[in-house]
DNA sequence: TTGACATGTAGGAGATCTCCTACCTATTGT
DNA sequence: ACAATAGGTAGGAGATCTCCTACATGTCAA
């Protein structure tokens, strides 16, 4: 089970597991070097790690004793599908609003 | 306090939250209409609404006994900021691997 | 081989989540 | 005013989350 199965929005719903993938944005990295960046222990930071590889944000890759995190991009697209009924929404929500602007003042706008 | 103080990520980690927003993409929506569309409890579905208002994912207008909630817009929009950096990452990622691709078609590789 | 390093896993404490069943409040129709 | 309707809130049970400290495993360097 490489894959993602679990809730990649579960996931992603930890300011930590936020970070983590901000941080993997650069490239990979080990653990040490991820765990660096918080207060908290370095086996706290790997749980984190494990809630992103059961989601498929990031994979695995050992390197002599090192293990590299990398980032995974499918699992975000899937955020990015799930987005986009909702931009429609916003952008139509949008104009409606200007057009409400615009009938409320004929005033000349700039921009 | 309208405005949206709590995790918008937490609020979306819940199947159950996300489905209510998905409900409110057609439009504002009464407390038991939302309901109605899940096994659960009333108010169990009032209790995810309240998370989705503190995110401000949703607001309520009331209408004589009814209260309608509405999606907002905002929140989703800080959602898709946050993943275009992201967006930026995997479309790097895509054209590494079409390259790779067109690189690998000149040649023969076994299979 | 031995020691040092990198990392995962076990087990547990305490906080939080999710659902429930009462119960309370506000609005509407008669 | 009274009953019915719409919906929020209280309190609690059980599951899950998040963090910790040991401890286990695998790899490299001497």
């Amino acid at each position: 089970m490489t894959a993602g199965n679990a809730d990649v929005f579960a996931a992603l719903a930890s300011p930590v597991r936020r970070e983590l993938t901000a941080l993997l944005l650069s490239g990979p990295r080990s653990v040490n070097d991820l765990a660096s960046h918080f207060e908290m222990s370095r086996p706290s930071v790997s749980e984190h790690l494990r809630v992103l590889r059961d989601a498929g944000l990031v994979s695995e890759e050992r390197s002599g004793r090192l293990r590299l995190y990398r980032l995974e991009a499918e699992p975000l697209m899937e955020v990015s599908r799930w987005l986009s009924p909702y931009e429609r929404f916003w952008r139509d929500r949008l104009a409606g609003l200007r057009e409400l602007l615009d009938e409320e003042n004929g005033d000349d706008h700039e921009r």
